[in-house]
DNA sequence: ATCGGAATTAGAATAATTCCAATTTCTACT
DNA sequence: AGTAGAAATTGGAATTATTCTAATTCCGAT
């Protein structure tokens, strides 16, 4: 995938026919067109719903098929707080989450540049981290 | 709470009638006894499973309520690996946790002496955090 | 002892997600 | 272009973890 990080809001039928070895098929590039334009972290409910406007016979299970076909294949990232819903998320770079509590809404929070894990976690020698989340919240100061 | 965190696996009944501002009954320091022994993240059904053997006519509602009261007082801490079920951890420590895929076990990660979360995040100014939850799922080197 | 609030209980309800079986749509091959 | 087989989509049912509810029980303070 070249550059869809900076593809802010692609029309999905200029989506490609493949990605990563997925074939995108007009659900899948609805879906993916929908998280790479309002980058707000939408839950699979809210993709549903802003799915229906274009495509109104779109089923849930097939989001949930959609998103999860485009989280394997690494296309968006699956981002989750405790216990709540599932979101997504199209930045692929290294990067966590934040949420602030006030208004709910989540921020991509990049790490510092040049760290590594080993620089900040007594990891035991020998781990192979396959994957990692960072998930903080709080409030953002108002001064 | 002065040790419990060296306490290793009390009994119940040795347990106080009150901790942090929260009322000790039967039920809550049976859950909490278990949580301090076996320190394996036991999810909620885990805790529930190895209570009925001291006290068969517990329910899961009440381990529920008893995770919940216990959580929310800061006595353990609850645990999370994307969607799976919830786990709790007695180790108040700053710490997080590390999941070996192969085995599913849990192991608790520390953080390097000293490092702050300023220190490997970009952290907008004037950021409040309230939680942060790092979770590192992987494999241990088998050499 | 007893009153009142808090905790416990069993079971129902909910929410998010996954499963299933029946269609539909693609893709590749003739 | 026509068609078989595979893959994707669909609606609805099923599942799983957790929360809610309403009735009972417990416990500490009067």
């Amino acid at each position: 995938m070249i550059s869809l990080q900076h593809i802010k809001s692609p029309k999905p039928e200029d989506l490609p026919s493949e990605l990563e070895g997925l074939r995108m098929t007009k659900q899948r590039r609805e879906v993916l067109a929908i998280i790479l334009g309002e980058r707000d972290h939408p839950t699979a409910n809210d993709v549903y719903v802003r799915a229906q406007n274009r495509m109104p016979t779109i089923s849930l299970a097939t989001v949930y098929n959609c998103l999860e076909a485009l989280v394997s294949h690494h296309i968006v990232r699956q981002v989750n707080f405790e216990r709540e819903s599932s979101r997504y998320c199209p930045n692929l770079e290294d990067h966590c989450h934040f949420q602030d509590e006030e208004s709910g809404i989540i921020h991509d929070v990049i790490f510092k540049k040049g760290v590594k894990l080993e620089d900040f976690l007594e990891l035991p020698q020998g781990t192979e981290i396959n994957h990692l989340e960072i998930s903080l919240k709080g409030r953002i100061g108002s001064e």
